[in-house]
RNA sequence: UCCGGGAUCGUUCAAUGGUAGGACACCAGCUUUUGGAGCUGGUCAUGGGGGUUCGAAUCCUCCUCCCGGAACCA
């Protein structure tokens, strides 16, 4: 695997030149050369509690916190709790079960914009004293039509000359509850001219009688997330404040807020979210996935979200690696897929123990081998690590290896079993097919086939066998649930439709196949969910949750690279 | 149309006025008791036009294309 992962966090990125810098280092370089801020670098991430976090959410957060931790800064957590319609505490504990799960720590630093209310509060008042904020009582509509477009300016709100006291006035009545959702918002006082429509008069405060899950029924006006992401980065001492690019429209307001209200000035830094082929990235997306019952749930192993990954068998250190490996940028990009799998089969290249799981058993009688004889052939556990040890694996005169590796009329270049042909079997003999067998409708039912009783861990000196495949004992292999997941879309783009079609007319059909009756060796008697294998010759697989002793479960996480699929494509 | 961003191999990230480089993918070969892993080599890119300069991916200029923006969402 030649993935270049180029991690080393060991030294820190300001004192290395040679390794080149992304574009956010760079500017905490230039903060820090200048002195921009007397601190060290303080990094958050803020997700609001209003979904499960998706591979996207991984980069952000692998980006801040291992940012912190290059500059031997801090980062936060921070949940951007403004909207208690949408917010719920099962959010708050998936999140921070993802986050812990993907290898980072926010130590006692766990906040909430909620924690701030009072003080967002304050600020407001302070605004609407210094004559910067005003009670609006436009409607939804026709705050829309005062906003004017594009290429007019907007209309100055006929309320926008309101006194000091009787905003203050009003404001304290919409605080106190006197006023139905929506009858009246607080706006901060800016250019309805201005080209940027988020410095024309933005709403800072409206009206919401909900129950918000940590503040309870105490508030009845929220503040919007413009007036509440830059203070909570201020109050928090942040420096380097990084969200994604569609927030590059909202910087001159962090900045006016910050400004206006004459408090620390965090520097909001906007980078590109990530985008995968071959599946979707937005909450509203899986929420449709998850509600038609394309998937099983948010932690569906075909899902992009931590908790699928997590399911799936991803290991938190492939998704740290490849988020490193990905890099930072300030376009749109669409990382290939195939990126993340093979971060995770380099990892589990190294630590995943080899087991075999033949997954479409075709029984194989060999005639020359003693009934009731067993024997112990030693397999090693991973090539890649030595301390991984040996087992034994037992062999017996019948076994089931997987029907792809017969073919009774071989193609060209096939160098697996055929009548006639020999072929290693994993560990053991060489293998040769004697005899085809079939059912009445012309089905391969069994093969009949000799071993080379000289070829135990030696090569023959007369002939080369080239072809090695793997196999079970039909008498001592264990029956296995086996889940065959592949990717959840059929195309590399799944938004990418003909008009009036959305993302689910290119959903994959077959991207969940089920085996019911695999056979695995021995060894996998009692796996523990969680646990992660490599089945030989086919692919990395994970113990599922639903397994129990009597019936294990496995997910695939991801095949091995199949070379064969690719000569067979070629010569077709 | 206005404002804000962006454009380098198929993909992603470099090169910060001085030989356009790496990785993935692809192709060829070596090796192998996983058609796995590993190793070697190869194909492939600066959106376009002008300009500055001995020299431009980089600076200037015009153009083209792409993304985001008119929630009392974040």
């Amino acid at each position: 695997m030649g993935v270049n992962l180029n991690a080393d966090t060991s030294e820190s990125a300001a004192t290395t030149p040679e390794k080149s810098l992304n574009f956010v280092e760079e500017i905490i370089n230039d903060h820090l050369e200048s002195g921009r801020f007397d601190q060290t670098v303080h990094t958050r991430f803020p997700p609001e509690p209003n979904g499960y976090l998706h591979i996207g959410h991984a980069k952000s957060i692998a980006l801040n916190f291992s940012l912190a931790e290059k500059y031997g800064g801090l980062c936060n957590l921070r949940f951007d709790d403004t909207n208690p319609s949408k917010e719920e505490e099962e959010y708050v504990h998936s999140i921070k079960e993802d986050i812990k799960w993907l290898g980072f720590d926010w130590e006692d630093r766990e906040y909430y914009a909620s924690d701030y209310f009072d003080q967002l509060h304050d600020w407001a008042v302070k605004l609407i004293k210094d004559r910067l904020a005003y009670v609006c009582d436009l409607t939804l509509e026709e705050g829309r039509e005062y906003r004017g477009t594009p290429t007019e300016a907007g209309k100055h709100s006929p309320y926008r000359d309101r006194s000091v006291e009787e905003n203050l006035d009003l404001f304290a009545r919409m605080k106190a509850g006197e006023f139905p959702d929506g009858t009246r918002t607080l706006k901060a006082k800016i250019d309805m001219a201005h080209p940027n429509f988020h410095m024309r008069d933005p709403v800072i405060y409206r009206i919401l009688h909900g129950h918000h899950h940590r503040t309870g029924d105490d508030w009845c006006i929220y503040p919007m997330y413009d007036f509440t992401h830059g203070q909570s980065d201020s109050i928090e001492k942040i420096t380097q404040s990084i969200c994604t690019l569609e927030f590059e429209n909202h910087r001159p307001l962090y900045d006016w807020f910050c400004d206006k209200l004459e408090i620390h000035h965090p520097q909001q830094i906007e980078f590109a979210r990530l985008n995968l082929t071959y599946t979707v990235m937005s909450k509203r997306k899986f929420l449709t996935l998850v509600n038609e019952g394309y998937v099983n749930g948010w932690d569906d192993p075909r899902m992009p979200t931590i908790s699928g990954l997590r399911r799936r068998g991803y290991t938190p250190e492939s998704i740290r690696n490849f988020c490193e490996y990905i890099g930072v940028a300030k376009h749109n990009s669409v990382v290939d897929v195939t990126i993340l799998e093979n971060h995770v089969r380099e990892h589990l290249n190294a630590i995943a123990p080899r087991v075999m799981a033949v997954l479409n058993p075709l029984k194989v009688v060999i005639e020359n081998y003693p009934e009731g004889k067993v024997e112990e052939l030693q397999a090693v556990n991973n090539p890649e690590d030595e301390s991984a040890g040996i087992r034994s694996v037992p062999f017996t005169r019948e076994l089931y290896i997987d029907h792809n590796d017969f073919m009774e009329e071989p193609v060209k270049k096939y160098f697996r079993l055929a009548p006639g042909k020999e072929v290693r079997l994993r560990y053991g003999y060489i293998l040769k097919c004697e005899d085809v067998i079939k059912n009445d409708t012309g089905e391969i039912i069994e093969l009949r086939c000799t071993i080379d009783p000289d070829t135990l861990g030696k090569q023959p000196t007369d002939r080369r066998v080239k072809g090695v495949i793997h196999w079970v004992s039909a008498e001592k292999s264990l029956d296995a649930e086996i889940r065959l997941y592949d990717r959840l879309f059929s195309v590399e783009h799944p938004d990418k439709v003909e008009e009036g079609q959305d993302f689910r007319s290119n959903i994959n059909p077959d991207s969940l196949e089920i085996i019911k009756h695999a056979k695995v060796e021995p060894a996998l008697r009692a796996v523990k969910s969680g646990e992660r294998y490599q089945f030989e010759r086919v692919g990395y697989f994970s113990v599922d949750q639903d397994s129990t002793d009597d019936h294990p479960v496995f997910n695939r996480i991801v095949s091995l690279r199949d070379s064969w699929a690719r000569i067979a494509r070629n010569t077709r």
